[in-house]
DNA sequence: TGTACATCAGTGAACGCGCGTTCACTGATGTAC
DNA sequence: TGTACATCAGTGAACGCGCGTTCACTGATGTAC
């Protein structure tokens, strides 16, 4: 991120295709600011949002760290940002596994297979959500709680649609909601965390996976 | 933990029944060890263990920080001890849940409630638990998982004996166990965070988790 | 198109602070005689 | 029981380090004319 002379500096993959050499100031800005949650979300990977540095982040963003509030008032602020990057991918994959079946097995399938690819994409966001989720009074497990905790709500709207839930109290969906959130995330979890990676140790999660979404449907099939 | 002349700096609990005098120097050695793992423990309410700092703990237990020394070689060494508690913790309440019932919704009803006795009496080791699960790469929460693994094998054996569970396979009946183990881990932590506290939503989460496991068993009863 | 000025992302020195850890020490407790 | 010595939990000064944050700055990019 040092200034240079335009052009002299230019990275590797600005050559790509028809990469103008123009880059606009606030093009290199938005870039500055991607890097910096790239970096911050790498070091998430190891330890709780609550431990990082300012001077590691922009260490590895390569700016100096003052640079850092030309971006962000504070870290708690990228965190925040952090989180609505996560959230908006949960949200999608809870949109790409809408429709996916009638029949609850299938669904279970579906929405496995989804969770998968989802997490293989977003890993380092995956593990976010989680490590913050019980990660303590700060303003980022906080706000994550809440967001999570929203997103339950929108998925036993979705679950009220089945029609054996049809007719289910609103509590027990959420119930319902929280039990699957919880078994996704922590399905998203095991299959980052297991290493080493392989096709079949995927087969094998996502196998586990679907049978508990499956002993829930069967709960739910015959409860009440 | 100054040093005084005996008996001038004795504390209030320190004069209860036949309350001996000659404090020996390994029983005062053994109280500021537990101030230790009591300070660090209710830092860990707010915290997630890897951004605990050793002066602050020893700043709470009421010595310098180089007395730190005299007890543990690390903090990590200090965690591991709170997460031996902890897990002794979840061991005892295992061997009062057991053959509290044969019917499932029995035994539902009497877990649950098992579980709200035992979460209200140490409530910061529940907490400690979940937070660290996912809290990272660290030595503490490393050893968490493989705890938590380890009292979810044990829940597995004791969940064979169940009539209708007898001819499960092992990685199903892990599967069953894990499931079980997260949902009551996360109760305690819903009884323990949620706020104002009240009978009334104790009862409430209570019934919540009570249907969570009926769920589960509901969904046990027709699997396979 | 060329020139003069404004903008502002990134710089680097400097600050005060809390951190973990070292070390030689103190003085009450414990023990040997 | 009394005395002389050993033990060792807790002390306090000192260290070097990385932290977040301030500030005046630089110089390429952007804009007005």
């Amino acid at each position: 991120m040092r200034q240079v002379a335009p052009g002299s500096g230019r990275k590797i993959d600005d050559m790509s295709a028809e990469s103008a050499k123009p880059v606009s100031r606030q093009e290199r800005k938005q870039r500055t600011r991607q890097a910096l949650l790239d970096a911050a979300l790498a070091q998430l990977a190891d330890h709780p949002f609550a431990v990082l540095s300012l001077r590691e982040v922009t260490k590895q963003a390569d700016i100096v760290p003052t640079a850092f509030y030309r971006h962000f008032v504070s870290m708690d602020e990228l965190g925040l940002v952090l989180l609505g990057e996560s959230m908006a991918v949960l949200h999608r994959m809870l949109e790409a596994a809408r429709d996916s079946g009638t029949e609850f097995d299938e669904v279970a399938h579906n929405v496995v297979r989804t969770l998968h690819e989802y997490t293989r994409a977003h890993e380092a966001h995956f593990r976010f959500l989680t490590r913050e989720r019980h990660g303590g009074a700060g303003a980022v497990p906080q706000a994550a709680r809440t967001e999570l905790r929203m997103f339950a709500g929108d998925l036993a709207v979705d679950l009220a649609r089945f029609d054996c839930l049809r007719r289910w109290r609103t509590d027990d969906l959420r119930m319902l909601a929280d039990m699957i959130v919880t078994m996704l995330l922590s399905t998203a979890v095991e299959l980052i965390e297991t290493a080493p990676r392989s096709a079949e140790s995927d087969e094998q999660i996502l196998g586990v996976a679907e049978n508990r979404l499956k002993l829930i449907a069967r709960g739910a099939e015959h409860w009440g």
